[in-house]
DNA sequence: TTGTCATCTGTCATGGACTGACATAATCTA
DNA sequence: TAGATTATGTCAGTCCATGACAGATGACAA
């Protein structure tokens, strides 16, 4: 890698972490572009070369999770059922970011702060997750052999899944992936128990 | 209704009308506030006195048609299981529009129209949802009588239904209140088929 | 009818997000 | 080191959104 490359990825990276430590500072809506790239010596119009919009820095953790955990989906072996593979691939995702560098750990509960504490950000996500469902849908539907409404509705009950289990959580377990683990599990735990057997097959 | 009062009501509906139309004409993103103002002879200013923001004219619709469904919900008797009474509710809703003006109906399905061509707008209807889904929450807590992880499941549930529902419309069906209707319908009975019996209990 | 009050509207000025164009500066490559 | 690539800064401009103020308009009582 040379050293434009190293130095690109070295100002993205001050970029988030700046936009992030404004955000949880004086809010989302009260920090503006020029001081985030003042706090990086950075012009504004840098700042738009690497990203397209004020929410995209926010989201840019969420952004590199979401593909963490496709990436997740993609090993996990065909025989499992559609839901348990999109579980045991949010599982593996979870344990990429616990085992990953701290400083990485830090930057994604920073950003989940900044998400929810800011019902824009918090729309953005969901829009995420949505353009996300779309490629999780592919994956449902191919294990099924099906694309139809019971794939949708499979996928759909995933996406539902990580967002109730990741809203429940209280501030001090947002600040721990341990928390977040209990609550997915409690999750997962109630859609086994509420489903009939071989719902998503 | 004093004349005051009926004269800020038809400025509201011919702002939404005529943005509607632009939005569709032209498209959301390359529709300004001033050509919205200018085609209904009033000032840029005073768009954002009816509307907070661009978005929230092209959602008033989805808005407006929210607020209906949350009547009927109110008005379901308390004998119902929370996901019946929030699928009865949806259908009173979908009657309401069927039954009502045809200018009403033809606006509601433009706004719709105009939703599923336009990311930010659909992020912004995610948001809406979200926002309804609290109060959906509280009914169905208050039927199940606990405030739970399970109550949140069946609310988000319901929302993923009517979401995957309304998604899978086409176009032809987007401008058909049956065809709506038959789509909602059939998730409906996907819902029965792979829950467990007094799921939402 | 008229005068007063509340409310609605237009105008003006401003700030902040974002974009295109162009010149400069830094890296890369031969 | 020269020349090609690519990143950055500067500048100008558009659009969304908001506050302040003044003028217009409907509401209402005497």
């Amino acid at each position: 890698m040379g050293l434009r490359e190293r130095k690109k990825l070295k100002t993205r990276v001050a970029l988030i972490d700046a936009a992030l430590d404004l955000f949880l500072e004086q809010g989302y809506e009260s920090t503006t572009i020029d001081q985030i790239a003042a706090a990086v010596d950075v012009s504004p119009r840098t700042f738009f070369r690497y990203f397209g919009s004020k929410e995209e820095v926010a989201l840019a953790p969420a952004t590199d999770a979401q593909d963490v955990f496709l990436s997740e989906l993609h090993d996990r072996p065909g025989t499992e059922s559609p839901f348990t593979a999109l579980a045991q691939a949010m599982r593996g995702a979870v344990a990429v970011l616990r085992d990953g560098e701290p400083e990485d750990k830090r930057r994604f509960l920073k950003a989940r702060q900044v998400v929810e504490a800011t019902p824009t950000i918090f729309a953005g996500q969901m829009r995420l997750m949505l353009a996300n469902e779309q490629r999780i849908l592919e994956e449902v539907a191919r294990r099924r052999g099906a694309d139809d409404l019971r794939s949708q509705f499979v996928t759909a009950t995933f996406t539902s899944t990580i967002r109730v289990g990741l809203e429940n959580c209280t501030l001090e377990e947002l600040s721990d992936i341990d928390g977040l683990t209990r609550r997915l599990e409690d999750t997962f735990a109630l859609v086994d128990e509420l489903m009939v057997a071989g719902w998503d097959r």
